[in-house]
DNA sequence: GCCAACGTTGGC
DNA sequence: GCCAACGTTGGC
């Protein structure tokens, strides 16, 4: 599999997690982790197919107080297998699939920036530049989506980081 | 292949 | 806690 190593032809993503079970403190905590429990197949698609080495990620808190991306991530290790769904004490365990030909796979991703101030949802709805950003659409429930460079960098802008 | 019923996500 | 949007399931 080829590495994307050039900002060029890097990539950006959203990936969401409600900071109850995995939140930006518990990266900064583990500073590489794996992003499991993904079960829907479009995003499963994309951690599979399209998320390379070097990609970044916009980490968003969701179902939480404040609802916020919270810092950003590096992708450090492509698409494998995500073990998860064979563990029958997993809460992400899945009866139907197989081992020996995975339906779910998964990303390493470890902590690039963990933002000082969260960058709210009410702040993102607000800007001009993140009108059409899949993150603020109504009724958007994907888990992993895809950022364009323009957003990546309003992002950054918001939160006084430089990107 | 259609679609109603159901379960989940996640903002409000 | 509510509920709209969405994905999945299963009967036909």
């Amino acid at each position: 599999m080829a590495k994307r190593k050039s900002a060029a032809t890097r990539k950006y993503w959203l990936f969401k997690s409600e900071p109850s079970c995995y939140s930006i403190d518990d990266l900064e905590r583990d500073g590489t982790t794996f992003w499991d429990g993904v079960r829907n197949y479009q995003a499963r698609n994309m951690l599979r197919d399209e998320i390379q080495p070097g990609d970044r990620v916009l980490f968003y808190h969701s179902n939480a107080d404040p609802m916020a991306i919270a810092g950003t991530c590096e992708v450090v290790k492509p698409g494998y297998p995500d073990h998860t769904a064979f563990d029958p004490a997993s809460d992400h365990y899945d009866a139907k699939s197989n081992p020996d030909k995975p339906t779910w796979f998964m990303v390493d991703v470890k902590l690039l920036k963990k933002f000082k101030q969260p960058v709210t949802r009410e702040v993102l709805k607000e800007c001009e530049a993140l009108q059409d950003m899949m993150l603020l659409r109504k009724g958007s429930r994907l888990s992993i989506q895809p950022v364009t460079v323009e957003e990546w960098q309003a992002v950054h802008k918001l939160a006084g980081v430089k990107a």
